[in-house]
DNA sequence: ATTGGCACTCAAGTGGTAGGAGTGCCAGCG
DNA sequence: CGCTGGCACTCCTACCACTTGAGTGCCAAT
């Protein structure tokens, strides 16, 4: 069982820990922090802990270090999360001012996030999975080359070009527009996917016998691009950030700039996250385990995007500072939804 | 002044360290290469080397090291480009075989490089600054909202969204298509930019007042669109592979892994590489510190692009295996200019 | 010009010691 | 009963002296 005070000890033992990264002993915790008892009684408090597993000695006579358990009682139980400053706060405001576009505003806000937190920063893209398609637009590039544009309701745009097998005249074009937009438009994506799936398996002709090889060939890259907007994506930045830090991760960051490379890990462990009722989530040292990344911790808050909610978050040591980084993801969180909502840049 | 063997004595330096990653002394080089001669005489060659500022001596008593001088003759005068073997180049070749697109053959091309070299591969993107706008296209999403797209000889497609300050009829827009599309299609991608530029800069109206407001507003974003096709860009993969060889970079793998970030200060330095007569460009160590990159090196290779040369390359610690790897790099752009040349898929 | 020999240097490893931080435990105190 | 001071104990760290081995520079001899 613990007591009251021994809590206290250790939202004492995480916050020393994550400032001086050493070990924390009992006689620093009196000194540091306004106990009214003696070192003897913190020692006591401790040995509790250790037996509850929230903190371990590295070796028999050192001070003592939090587990990831005692990571995550700190957090759920001892965190609070504390404002931001004007002065951030007037910083995300200003840096994400004015974007160019959603990739422009995306970009912009992990790099405030990193510069905020000085982890790693992660941003989910609004996932264009529940968008619909407003418009489609074919342009003939060459006989044989065709552009064909998607635009989704949700700001999605997404071009690619198809190689024809037939040439096409003006009128061909038209034919082929007008009925590949009756297919589609007003769809949801999804639907979309299988409706342009069906033009390929079954054998009734939609169009003219003539256009129809054309038509098949449109449908593969039109499937191509309704998968693309079907897709999560991420955007990071910060990954400089991990050389300084490289002792903290157990000798080697080998395993962090691999899940950065390859991004669908991060962008599984972002999804399946579990956010409390705020819409914060925390994942904490060997939980991320069975993603490989057992020796970082990540922080992520929803934001709402037109498309819905999404996460931005960091990535950092296990030893990372919870609460300052949750304030930092929830505030940026915060901002990027009303960006979303109120500007049109990116519908 | 150096004489034969001691050029002899050089190579085996080069090779041995960059094999060993440990220091190399007289006694190692007799034992590991067939000189017929002792180890003393082998000392009076290094220490005319030394004179010559090609090795050094970590301490009094050690092995010695090749300078980046002595990397430069080696790599000028000493080394072979070996060609690869058979193996690889079926990797190569299968690992590059079609394409989905350009982005995916770019994104293919630095993957299989690094995967040959062990290395961060960099490749720069064909350049789109001499290509010539084939089309230009505009789609009504709402009202007050246009998507512009622009579609380039050498295969580049770019769109973005235009907000409109008024109003437009279906035969407004087929009227500005019309006036744009005659503005720029045939001409080269930065004559484009002038002639839009001359579009906001002069008083004389082209197309109907009420329409202005509309042109101009085009106007601007074909102008960023217009950058867009001017800007150099590189793909990067490897960056994982900084953190086994961390000890490499004396001490900090960060200026790297911030130059990956960054891109800009890469894009430059991969420009400004001076090439050989045969396309292939080396730039060791403290050649780069003008870039803050004094610890690492580049080797480069031309390809050829529809819109002009351009290379493809891998960054690496000093001590780098520079025959191989710029074998590779050569190998890889080979295979790479052939992609793009017979190729549809990029056009 | 090349060679073998020799004295010399220096990094790296080994073992022993001292210091210090921190613990666990216990008896005494309020 | 919880808290406290005291004390013995552990273990990390730094330091020192010493040894070992790889490698050098130099020189006289071939």
């Amino acid at each position: 069982m613990v007591t009251e005070r021994g809590l206290e000890v250790l939202r004492a033992i995480v916050q020393d820990y994550v400032a001086t990264h050493e070990p924390v002993g009992s006689r620093s915790i009196v000194d540091r922090h306004a106990f009214g008892v003696s070192a003897a009684t913190i020692r006591n408090d401790m040995a509790q802990l250790e037996d509850e597993e929230l903190i371990v000695a590295p070796h028999t006579s050192s001070g003592r270090v939090p587990t990831d358990k005692g990571y995550r009682v700190f957090v759920n139980h001892l965190a609070k999360v504390r404002p931001l400053s004007t002065g951030q706060r007037n910083a995300i405001e200003t840096f994400l001012a004015d974007p160019t576009d959603l990739d422009d505003l995306m970009a912009r806000t992990v790099r405030v996030l990193t510069q905020l937190t000085g982890q790693v920063a992660l941003a989910q893209y609004p996932s264009f999975a529940r968008a619909s398609i407003t418009h489609i637009e074919l342009v003939a590039l060459a006989p044989h080359r065709m552009l064909v544009v998607l635009v989704t309701d949700a700001g999605g745009v997404s071009q690619r070009i198809a190689p024809l097998p037939i040439e096409l005249e003006e009128a061909d074009v038209a034919v082929l527009r007008a009925q590949l937009a009756s297919l589609i438009t007003g769809r949801a994506v999804s639907e979309a996917a299988d409706r342009v799936q069906a033009l390929s398996s079954t054998d009734r002709a939609v169009t003219a016998p003539r256009l129809q090889p054309a038509l098949l060939a449109l449908a593969d890259v039109i499937r191509e691009e309704l998968a693309e907007f079907r897709q999560e994506r991420l955007v990071m930045a910060g990954a400089a950030t991990l050389a300084r830090r490289e002792q903290d991760f157990r000798g080697s960051i080998h395993p962090l700039l691999e899940a950065i490379e390859e991004q669908v890990t991060l962008i599984r462990l972002m999804s399946e996250m579990t956010t409390d009722e705020h819409g914060l989530a925390t994942s904490i040292g060997t939980e991320n385990a069975p993603f490989g990344l057992g020796e970082a911790s990540f922080v992520a808050s929803n934001y709402a995007a037109p498309g819905g909610t999404a996460r931005v978050g960091v990535m950092g040591p296990t030893r990372m500072d919870y609460p300052s980084n949750l304030a930092a993801a929830r505030a940026v969180a915060r901002y990027l939804s009303r960006m979303l909502e109120e500007d049109g840049t990116t519908r």
